[in-house]
DNA sequence: CAAGTATATGCGCTTCTAAGCATATAGTAA
DNA sequence: TTACTATATGCTTAGAAGCGCATATACTTG
């Protein structure tokens, strides 16, 4: 049970339900995930982080880069159905298709990179 | 989206996965989901009321109990998704079958007395 | 080797959550 | 009405979660 609960907990939070939703789209990096949902370097490593260790996610190590994927094959089949179900609740959302818009123009840059894409600042 | 986050965050707990499983047996008051998870009233009457929060359950008054149970009929279709993959989370589970075994001597006395039944204590 | 880069993580702070105790509320019964 | 009973809830405290900052780690390139 407590595996059950942990799979629900990576789910009852607005930022990886988000995670998740561009992850359905493509894999991604960690700087990509920043840019994608306008958020830090902590946060997106740490909320990808709990995805993983709920069992959703899958990493591949590519240079310096780690990629981050729905791991559609290694999942228990009930996270499987979770992640349906996530589906079906994000339909039509206006936050979820911004979201996918911004991963279109993200680019696999670094975090101080990704930051500037985000808040618009010059480079240093 | 937030519904989606408050569905998921009832079902991040323990205590209410418990209760669903039991609620899948059958309609009950909160002084039997005391005695079936053994539990304390105030624990139980705000778990159940978290459930109903989040639309998975329905509550019929009946003289001084209030009998909730899960609303099949009146719930979203992504809310009875989740349901079902609650359903396979719990499969074989020890702890549920215990509650489930609890229920079936359950008796729909008040908390005090259902405390008794709980705590092993003499009347006063 | 040193410098640079992408990600992870320790620390600290703030906010949220769970649940106990005591009490309020609402229905029942005499 | 008063006494009793089943449930809900205000207050409080302990623990957990989310996240920013700074820094560590690990890989790459010169």
């Amino acid at each position: 049970m407590r595996d059950a609960v942990k799979a629900f907990k990576a789910l009852s939070d607005d930022t990886r339900l988000r995670i998740l939703n561009i992850l359905l789209e493509r894999e991604c990096c960690v700087c990509e995930v920043m840019q994608a949902l306008d958020i830090s370097q902590t946060r997106a490593s740490r909320n990808l982080a709990a995805l993983y260790d709920a069992g959703f996610l899958k990493l591949r190590k590519n240079g310096l880069w780690s990629l981050y994927s729905i791991d559609k094959d290694g999942m228990q089949d009930y996270l499987t159905d979770l992640v349906h179900a996530v589906t079906r609740t994000l339909e039509g959302n206006k936050a979820v298709e911004l979201d996918r818009e911004r991963l279109k123009k993200a680019e696999r840059v670094g975090p101080s990179c990704a930051d500037r894409i985000r808040t618009g600042r010059a480079p240093a």
